[in-house]
RNA sequence: GCCGAUGUAGCUCAGGGGUAGAGCGUUUCCUUGGUAAGGAAGAGGUCAUGGGUUCAAUUCCCAUCAUUGGCUCCA
């Protein structure tokens, strides 16, 4: 007998060789049905490997992350064998599960290709597959072994992925005719897949790296009821409503022309009073964070960013250089700002007294972005970053750094963005020759951000060679509604370019220093951010935000005189209102500005122009009754008011 | 930049080898209304651009541009 302890510490007996599935078994019927997967003394294994001693263990559902993996996991194999039926000769490379589902990368056969018209076939072979219930089995070999397999098969990414597996066993997984190098887990049988859709193709590059062969990617996803797939469809529908490029032309916010240039986004009035709104509210949050305002140019001559090293690293890959009439003089598209405000920095001597100094712009840079990554509003080719520097001594770092963490949290809480991960970004542990600066410096950098994130608490995730060129960052990541990962706040930390410009202050000694640089932007840029606050919201902005606040709805034309004193009146009480004097019905006004999603709709007919009022009517929620205009204008006010700062705390 | 898809009216889309359609929007007229679509008439398109095949191309083929799903990249 064996003793199996579970996550609740309870323990029970079971013979030596019981299997996961057996276990769940004997604790319901309805378990042993729902169960995936198990962790076995932290590692996760197939449900039907035996157990042989003494063990703690975990079941995984579908309701696991665990469970959903070996499921979807499963369900890649599962494609894999379904298109090696449909296309013989292909030659599989990579297939894992992913966050939401699974894909497999593919060789095809010379000549043949796949598109989306093919995945329909694909879909109904693995269905097929599927009712067999083939039993996934698990099979020990050799490396030698599992080479010979997959070279005779003629199956060169299996055998380039088992060379550089370490010597000894190797685990395959057969279902029915297909065989794959694989660590698993997997699921009992196929019969687990009920419902399956396979959701696009694309191109991925072996190894993800651009100079291998490019790979069909096929990516799916599977579920073990058909109910479950229509209802992940109609949600995959609803994130589609939420797309920031769909609201931005239906309420708009923002439009692009072929005539200025892709990736440059034309801001539509609505669109720029809703970010004029965003700017003056960090305006103010900076303001009494001792942040000093400063502007700068749009281009800057070659040298600046000879200087900053930005020119070596992204010079051939930018914008290129704007000439003049002189020989030899060339202009830079600024890419970034921080080299101007180096050179803002350097313009008087500086104090140890003075610092830090933080200036702040919110400073439009081009970047010459590849063509396939131009996205809506969130990459783009022409963007404006809410940016600042500020200029320090050793001794303050870790305090500032910990003020712009409280500035973006602030920022991030007053808007509701509550699903957002923190990441700190350092540099690739192998390849170092892409930064600049000694290794001295970095380590600083990088422990200061670690050091200051753990004192401020925040839970973080940590990527290697996700930092800059010039140093590491602490990232702010916010997911999009087709869950898309973008990075909107950043905060970086700079020993490199202060010696780069050659910065110095005088310190209490009388001797010169050299100040850290911290480069940081809570919104990132203008246009991510309202990419991502559209996607949030459904473009249902909060009060204070909205273009429009209130749209006044004459009930027939003969009101729109009191319609537009009632505007006048609210416009001097700073309420951004319009009026919608169209010949139209009331049922049609209402229809189109709750569609126009404007917080508050103003009825106004005989009844109102009588008793100098409103009727006042919320957006999706219905109609609220009659106010004074004062009444109203206050009821506003306060509700802008305790949006943006009863947060404060 | 690479692989795939797409490009028809301002928007959303249908159609299809014989030079075009719907709904919404817009314009004009009727109507002047009480909480999610009142009625009528009209305007609006070199069917992305350039080549090719054909008696004939918006439709088929190729290229370019743009959009788009990914990949790579992202100061």
């Amino acid at each position: 007998m064996i003793k199996i302890t579970f996550p609740d510490n309870s323990v029970r007996e079971y013979d030596s060789g019981i299997t996961g599935i057996e276990i769940a078994k004997s604790i319901s019927n309805n378990l042993a049905k729902e169960v995936l997967s198990i962790t076995v003394n932290g590692d996760i294994q197939d449900l039907t490997r035996t157990i042989t001693t003494d063990s703690s263990i975990k079941l995984h559902t579908w309701d696991d992350k665990e469970g959903k993996h070996a499921f979807w996991h499963s369900s890649a194999h599962l494609m894999a064998e379904a298109i090696e039926a449909i296309y013989p000769g292909v030659k599989l490379a990579i297939g894992p599960s992913i966050e939401s589902g699974f894909y497999y990368d593919l060789d095809m056969p010379e000549g043949t290709t796949v598109t989306d018209k093919d995945l329909p076939a694909i879909e109904k072979k693995m269905i097929e597959l599927a009712r067999l219930k083939n039993s996934y089995t698990r099979e020990d070999i050799t490396k030698a072994e599992a080479l010979n397999y997959f070279e005779n098969k003629g199956d060169q990414y299996k055998t380039e992925l088992i060379s550089d597996l370490e010597d000894g066993t190797i685990t395959l997984y057969k279902q029915g005719n297909f065989t794959d190098l694989c660590r698993g887990p997997h699921l009992p049988n196929t019969g687990y897949i009920k419902a399956v859709k396979l959701l696009s193709i694309a191109g991925a590059y072996w190894r993800g790296n651009e100079k291998n062969k490019q790979l069909t990617r096929i990516y799916g996803i599977s579920f073990p009821k058909q109910k479950m797939l229509e209802e992940h469809m109609i949600l995959l529908e609803e994130a589609k409503k939420r797309d920031h490029r769909k609201i931005g032309k239906e309420l708009d916010l923002f439009t692009f022309s072929q005539r200025v240039g892709q990736g440059l986004p034309l801001w539509l009035p609505k669109g720029a009073m809703l970010r004029e709104r965003l700017e003056n509210f960090l305006k103010r949050v900076q303001k009494e964070h001792g942040y000093l305002p400063v502007i700068t140019p749009h281009i800057g001559n070659k040298e600046l960013y000879v200087t900053s090293g930005h020119y070596a690293k992204y010079g051939a890959d930018s914008f290129q250089p704007i000439n003049t009439p002189a020989e030899g003089e060339e202009f830079l598209l600024k890419p970034m700002n921080c080299p101007h405000h180096c050179e803002i920095f350097k313009a008087r001597p500086k104090s140890y007294k003075d610092l830090p100094v933080r200036y702040a712009e919110f400073g439009t840079v081009y970047r010459y972005e590849q063509s396939g990554e131009l996205h809506g509003l969130t990459r783009v080719r022409g963007f404006t970053q809410d940016d600042a520097h500020i200029f320090c001594r050793p001794d303050q770092l870790k305090d500032e750094f910990k003020k712009v963490i409280d500035i973006v949290l602030y920022i991030f809480k007053t808007l509701n963005f509550e699903n957002f991960v923190t990441q700190i970004s350092l540099r690739d542990q192998v390849n170092r020759e892409k930064y600049i600066g000694s290794d001295e410096n970095w380590e600083k950098a990088e422990n200061a951000i670690i050091e200051a994130t753990s004192e401020k608490g925040l839970e973080t995730v940590v990527e290697y060679g996700e930092a800059a060129f010039y140093g590491p960052k602490l990232d702010f990541m916010v997911k999009d509604a087709l869950g898309r990962s973008w990075q909107l706040g950043t905060i970086q930390v700079d020993y490199n370019l202060p010696e780069r410009f050659e910065l110095e202050y005088v310190g209490s000694d009388d001797q010169k220093h050299r100040p850290i640089m911290i480069h940081r932007a809570p919104f990132g840029s203008m246009e991510r951010f309202v990419a991502v606050l559209i996607e949030h919201t459904a473009g249902k902005f909060p009060l204070w935000l909205n273009p429009d606040q209130a749209v006044i709805l004459p009930i027939s034309e003969k009101y729109n005189d009191y319609a537009n004193k009632v505007a006048d009146m609210l416009s001097k009480e700073d309420v951004r209102v319009i009026v919608d004097s169209r010949n139209e019905k009331i049922g049609k006004k209402i229809r189109d500005n709750e569609l126009m999603k404007i917080p508050y709709l103003l009825i106004v007919g005989e009844q109102e122009e009588n008793s100098q009022s409103v009727s006042v009517r919320k957006q999706g929620d219905g109609d609220k009754g009659t106010m004074s205009i004062g009444e109203f204008a206050s009821h506003i006010q306060e509700e802008v008011k305790k949006l943006i700062e009863v947060k404060e705390n």
